[in-house]
DNA sequence: CGACTTTGACCAGCGC
DNA sequence: GCGCTGGTCAAAGTCG
């Protein structure tokens, strides 16, 4: 992963999503404001940065959010247990606090292009085929088709987060500029594309950065829901199935001091935009088959 | 014994 | 073309 593919938050949020804020000077909601949010809203995702007391200013990086709350589940940032002062990571997030009203549209760039895309993976088999076609078959000039991928950092002493599904490594590797290696995992369901990976910044090694790519075509282990809803599935499901790692791990073993951020990237060829968050979804998916639905197991929900 | 991890080798893409 | 880097493979080792 050369460094545009590192997760800057500022890039996540300001250079490549469309952002609107709203609210008061303590409630701050993102919204999307295009196609993604759609795909997001039929989910049901909602998006919730409360802001942190006493942070003031005009602008503010998520770093003064102490509160996350997606798709009104207040504990899916595990807030109950984050400490006084805890905050959602997203420094260097450009993120301007204000009235929706008043919003300023350069927050939003609504990059189409999304670079980052280009030397994510060079030479790499992110987003490849299915493993069966994709292995050490792959056809020399085939070009790797990358799928979306959902990334977020999560303050933790822990590496590899417990999200519901089951994960084989396949591969770890050093990274340059890092003194932290990154780790290659795959689902283990065999019919399952999806990979992640898992490595700490560099810059602060105590956030776990996870990126998810692909989308699942099972259920995690454990809980059988019903079968994934929406023609964005590709998108969504990835989205639904990433997220409640949040969900696991802060509300059964995150540490104390423990805080995480929430990253979108897009990295689909071919796909204009990014993951947009929604700050209030048009129409909701009911609550147990919402964003958490794909994943989390109902008794763990209720927190 | 199956599932999973480790780790060195290999390959492909990219920049120079 | 060459070197660097990221991503994957697969054999060997480990674990339950």
């Amino acid at each position: 992963m050369d460094d545009k593919d590192k997760i800057d938050p500022a890039t996540e949020f300001s250079a490549e999503s469309s952002w609107e804020l709203g609210g008061d000077s303590d409630s701050v909601y993102l919204f999307g404001s295009d196609r993604e949010s759609s795909i997001l809203s039929e989910f049901g995702w909602n998006l919730h940065l409360e802001k942190v007391e006493g942070s003031g200013g005009d602008t503010a990086g998520f770093g003064d959010f102490d509160r996350i709350d997606v798709d009104g589940r207040s504990d899916l940032a595990g807030n109950q247990q984050l400490p006084e002062g805890s905050a959602v990571q997203c420094t260097g997030a450009a993120v301007q606090v204000g009235d929706a009203s008043t919003l300023n549209p350069s927050v939003s760039s609504s990059s189409s292009e999304d670079p980052p895309e280009k030397s994510t993976t060079s030479g790499g088999s992110d987003g490849q085929p299915p493993p069966e076609t994709a292995s050490k078959v792959r056809k020399k000039g085939q070009k790797r088709i990358r799928q979306p991928r959902f990334a977020f950092m999560t303050k933790s002493e822990i590496d590899h987060l417990e999200d519901g599904y089951r994960w084989r490594k396949y591969g770890q590797k050093a990274v340059k500029n890092s003194p932290f290696p990154r780790s290659y995992y795959r689902c283990t369901n065999s019919k399952c594309t999806v990979k992640k990976r898992v490595e700490r910044s560099s810059e602060d090694p105590t956030i776990v950065i996870t990126t998810y790519e692909g989308q699942h075509c099972h259920h995690t282990v454990g809980f059988p829901r019903a079968g994934l809803i929406g023609h964005e599935v590709s998108y969504a499901s990835q989205l639904t199935h990433s997220a409640p790692q949040f969900y696991y791990y802060q509300g059964v073993q995150y540490p104390q001091g423990s805080s995480l951020t929430l990253t979108q990237s897009h990295q689909a060829p071919g796909e204009a935009g990014e993951y947009r968050v929604l700050p209030e979804p048009t129409h909701r998916l009911p609550t147990d088959e919402g964003l958490l639905g794909d994943i989390v197991p109902p008794g763990m929900r209720n927190q």
